[in-house]
Formats: C-alpha cells, sequence, structure tokens
DNA sequence: ACAACGAGTTGTACTCTACAACCATCTGGC
DNA sequence: GCCAGATGGTTGTAGAGTACAACTCGTTGT
C-alpha cells in the first residue's frame, strides 16, 4: 500500500476514533446540552438566516430530529425561530442571549479540557492542525 | 484572543462539527454496521487480547453496552469471546474471518469516500495530518 | 387556479446508551 | 484457608436521539 494511501486510512480511523469517543466525553463534561444541541446552536451562532432545513443537510439528520432539537432549544430560551417575512413558510434561526451565554460557558470548558492536552504542542502544528481541519471539513 | 486559542478552539470546534456528522454519515453508506460496532470491532483487530472493560474504558462508554454490542457482532458471528484460561472471569475478544471481512469492506467504502475529499491534497499534508491526529488520539 | 414543491411538525418505532442490580471470579489481609 | 472487597460481565429498565411516514401550511410555476 502506498504510502499515501496509508496515510488516508490514518485520518480515516483517527477521525472515526475521534468521534466516537466524542459523544462520551462530550456527555459527562457538559450535562445539560448533548452534543447535538450544542453543536446545532453553534451552527447557528456562527451561521446568519440559518434554517432548521439547512441543519439538517449539513449534520446529515432527518428534518424531524432537527426539528424536535430546535423545539427542546426553544423551549429553554436558548435559540429563537424568528418568522420570515419573505417566507412564511420558514423560520430563520437565532441564538438568544441566554443561549450564547450557555455557548460561552460550555465552550471555555471544552477548549480548556482541549489545551490541556495540546499543551505541550508547538504553536506552528497547532495552526496547521487547524487549518488542516478546517480545510477537511469545508470539501 | 491569542494565536494559540484561536487555534485551539478552532481544532475543538472543528473536530466536534466532523464528529457529529460522522454518525449519520457513516450510518447511510453501511448500513448494517453501526459506527459503534465498526469501531469496536476494528479496536479488536488492531489490539490484541482486548477485554470488553478495556473498550468500555477506551470509549467511554458503559459496559452494559459494550456487552450488548458484543453479544450482535457475537451472534453476527464477526467476533468470538475467547475464555481466558487465566482468567475465567473475563473473555478475550477475537476478530472472526468473516469480520475481517466485513471490515475490509467497510473500510474499502470509507476510506475510498475520504480519498475523494483528499485528492488535491498533496502527500505532505496528508502525512501531517495523519500524524497530528494520531499525536492528538493518543494523548 | 391548481399541481407540484418546500419547510416544518407530529406520530411511531427502533437503536444506543446509562444506571442499577445482579452473578461469577479473583485477590489480599488475616 | 477464608472472607471482604475488587473486577469482569450480563440483564432489566428507562430515557435520549434518530429515522420514516403522514400530515399541514405556504410558495411557485405553468
Amino acid at each position: 500500500m502506498s504510502k499515501r494511501s496509508q496515510a488516508v486510512e490514518t485520518i480515516q480511523r483517527e477521525l472515526i476514533e475521534f468521534a466516537r469517543r466524542a459523544r462520551g466525553v462530550s456527555a459527562r463534561s457538559h450535562p445539560g446540552l448533548s452534543l447535538v444541541a450544542y453543536t446545532l446552536l453553534t451552527h447557528v451562532e456562527r451561521h446568519e438566516q440559518t434554517r432548521a432545513a439547512d441543519l439538517a443537510e449539513h449534520y446529515v439528520l432527518d428534518k424531524s430530529t432537527v426539528s424536535r432539537q430546535l423545539a427542546e432549544l426553544a423551549d429553554r430560551g436558548l435559540l429563537e425561530r424568528v418568522a420570515d417575512p419573505r417566507n412564511h413558510r420558514s423560520r430563520v434561526l437565532r441564538v438568544t442571549a441566554k443561549g450564547r451565554r450557555h455557548l460561552d460557558v460550555a465552550r471555555e470548558q471544552a477548549v480548556g479540557a482541549m489545551a490541556d492536552r495540546l499543551t505541550d504542542w508547538p504553536d506552528a502544528d497547532l495552526a496547521r492542525f487547524a487549518s488542516y481541519l478546517e480545510r477537511y471539513n469545508s470539501a
């Protein structure tokens, strides 16, 4: 097997490995905001004018799943569904101030835990790792 | 915020982003072998003498969850639980020939899909990305 | 104006998961 | 040797996340 396909296989395996552990770690570290909810909320925060259907497509989830997750987030006051005057079928999503606070706390914890694992990484490696991940995800 | 903590935050966000999509993508691409089952089987293949408790610890899962997943894998003939003569409490796990075939097929699909996303990456970047992921996961 | 489409919600069922209770086996101190 | 506590695993039960199907309501195109 070529060096290249070995690298691809390693990337595949290690990413899956991470994904598999992330759920459990996240459930333990911030109970009360599931990984799904956290991710959806983060996405809405970062992307203006997101609608439920966009989330479903992006995260490969059924629209019913997204609908219920958003309903829960809205119930808890972390997110608003704003009627779009131009299109009465859909509603545009927006994180509330309360939601933003929750996200800040969760993010701080998550980033803190991650920073611990990365303490002995040189700055240059961190920057490159970050850019690789962005590049991979945006493909 | 420093460049360094920006990088850490990006890494955190992008890894979670990946994890969140992995489940759905995997469920669609290889139905019949869940992401959990696939990961456990891969782990057993790569690590001799793995026991159920090791998997539970490694993947941050309850031992009951692992027990059921393994029971299913064993039922389907993909994995064996071999009695350990030295310790009658535990059983050592081993992938069967059938299990190996399943893994090969699943891996080939997964790696193929991933290779498509990575076609325009230079070899050096792939190698570095792979090594970063290994380094991160082994921490 | 009506049919097709798009966005979202709700009913239902299944899987993954945790927690608790349990059984069997091993280990260390006495 | 023997018992208490630890370790490995299974089973009962319940809850969260998810998909699929059927539905409503609004929009678009012919």
